[in-house]
DNA sequence: AGGCATGCATAAATCGATTTTGGTTGCATT
DNA sequence: AATGCAACCAAAATCGATTTATGCATGCCT
């Protein structure tokens, strides 16, 4: 109940409070941060008229001195048409709520880096320690740059090709894929196509690999086509209206990107066939996209608020250079089911 | 493509570039920020020489001296239980989504703060010039604690009985409210209840004042509910079941609050009723928690990402403070129509 | 008594910029 | 030639903390 009295805006010094407890600016620091050598009653009485005088640090000063921010950014690396429209940015910002919970936690504060072209050259404007990138591709060069400036990164999804390996949370890519094509198959589908995305990310990486070794196993052909994410919803619909001329046989899709699943349903449906009934379709992520779809998308729960604070606290470990940890694995990714794969009635 | 040949982290300081460019720290610094008597001549050689040895100020010694910490929080206020669940703080992220986009083209970092219990402590621990408050209570701790701390604060929402009246983003609640009520009436409501907070929020006060005028101007029972913003779900469940069992004539419920929607629509089912065709339900935030609804709700699109900007905009002339601006009024919200309200076939 | 730790507190240096103040120079005016 | 006035540049103060180096008692030991 305190009333603090005062007024003007964080005005307090360590001086101030030095001159109020008869001792000097250095005794006070030293009393603050319990370091040095204070006996421990002027300790006492020093915290105490701080606290009574309200008195709180200047965090720049402190910052300069020390050299630590207490911050750390988010960035994204996927290209806006697909970061954005109706989810926009939806997996940043589903990362992101659970993110700052864990980074507040730690005396971090959160900065949001939207995925900008002209962000390069405002992310170095950034005071910050540390950054989490989503996903990034190979040689993303929001990692190099920060990278060279001296902050400490870690990925959520390992980087392929890593100039220098970048510790990062696995997202299991291999174990999700093979997840869909399973449900797929119990699904009734015998000829299931993979489209995923031009740019080198690791989960597409991760799920062709899952692919080529189901549909090995099962002497099913290999339908795998490509799509620019910058396309977003039209590549996607795009490399569907391909996927179906030359390969009419189709009966299911497998769609990482949700930008392209929504895309594959679209087209489908445009040509008068029915999902699931005709092409069962699924995507990975589990976000509006995905659920807003008409049928609703079969998607993948990767389970992002414990893999967000999974990030944080192994970056936090890397800021403090007391880790060795270079990959952390998180929960199983889970299947969740819905209209887009499965038949009304019976299967 | 000039390969930046730096490879220490930023280790170049003013006194580098000056002793390269023979000439005092001030000059250099008078030259790079555009300020002083400096020879035209003097500047350039100096500007070029400090990009070619890729020379960045150092931001905590900028901000320690400027007093400038070049970023602002967004603040969520909503208890937890209405932010989190499957939305995971879904309006905050949308708003968030976008207004990092707009502070970044400020030159502004934004910082997440969650809407912890704990961040009271934290809060002042962020070094921030302006927050970006989202729909305050009246009296919101987090809004006075910033206050007084010298942060410019602006609100999305207006906040009810501000202290001192605080900038906002007008939301538009009463044309909400009116839209999703003659919504109603053309689907056919004869007798529409209200379901709201009980936290004094400025769109509760204009949602009820439209719902009033609304049923005054038609003879229509006054039929209003109120739950605890932090029960959710089943807070919304149990002030429907006691709407439900009081007034039986219902057949339309208007919960704003999405959580509590979600509730009502559950709690209406659990009854072996029917929505929409026994009662119809509207909610105000379209975020995932209404459009994964089953039914997916009715709501309404308050255009949140221009309405973000236009806060984001409103709060940097504060702090430069170049404006009396107090009330901004963005964008007419719109209706988005769902299956909660309209019958299947016909109305 | 001389010598040596030891405990406590302070003065001064430091972080890296910006801003204030002051001092040269060159040129025009009387 | 003396004065004034710009224009240009630099030394030093400043921002507010942390860290280092130093000083001064006091107590203990031989």
């Amino acid at each position: 109940m305190s009333e603090s009295p005062l007024r003007a805006p964080s005005r307090l010094t360590i001086a101030d409070v030095a001159r109020a407890a008869g001792v000097s600016r250095t005794t006070v620091s030293h009393a603050l941060n319990d370091r040095g050598q204070v006996d421990p009653r002027t300790r006492e009485r020093v915290k105490q008229i701080a606290q009574e005088l309200g008195y709180r640090p200047n965090l720049r000063a402190q910052r300069l001195r020390t050299g630590k921010a207490n911050s750390i950014a988010l960035v994204s690396s996927m290209p806006f048409s697909v970061a954005g429209g109706p989810s926009r940015l939806g997996f940043m910002m589903e990362v992101a709520g659970s993110a700052m919970e864990a980074a507040l936690r730690q005396g971090l504060a959160l900065v949001l880096v939207p995925p900008l072209d002209a962000a390069e050259a405002l992310l170095d404007e950034l005071d910050i320690d540390g950054a989490v990138v989503i996903e990034p591709a190979a040689h993303d060069r929001n990692v190099t740059q920060l990278q060279r400036r001296g902050v400490k990164v870690v990925s959520i999804g390992r980087q392929p090709e890593g100039d220098q390996a970048l510790p990062y949370i696995d997202l299991q890519g291999y174990e999700t894929g093979r997840i869909l094509l399973q449900h797929l198959e119990e699904q009734g589908a015998l000829r299931t196509a993979l489209l995923i995305g031009t740019q080198p990310r690791h989960s597409y990486v991760d799920m062709e690999q899952a692919y080529r070794d189901f549909v090995g196993a099962r002497d099913m052909p290999v339908i795998i086509a490509r799509a620019e994410e910058a396309g977003g919803e039209s590549a996607g619909r795009e490399a569907c209206r391909a996927l179906l001329e030359s390969h009419p046989g189709i009966d299911a899709i497998c769609a990482p990107v949700d930008a392209f699943a929504v895309g594959v349903v679209k087209e489908v449906q445009a040509r008068g066939l029915r999902v699931p009934e005709d092409i069962r379709v699924v995507t990975r992520y589990d976000g509006l996209r995905a659920r807003s779809c008409q049928p609703p998308l079969t998607a993948v729960n990767l389970h992002l608020d414990e893999i967000s604070a999974l990030a944080i606290d192994l970056l936090f470990e890397h800021i403090n250079g007391r880790t060795q940890r270079t990959v952390v694995t998180g929960p199983k990714p889970g299947l969740v089911i819905r209209a887009s794969s499965v038949s009304p009635r019976g299967n």
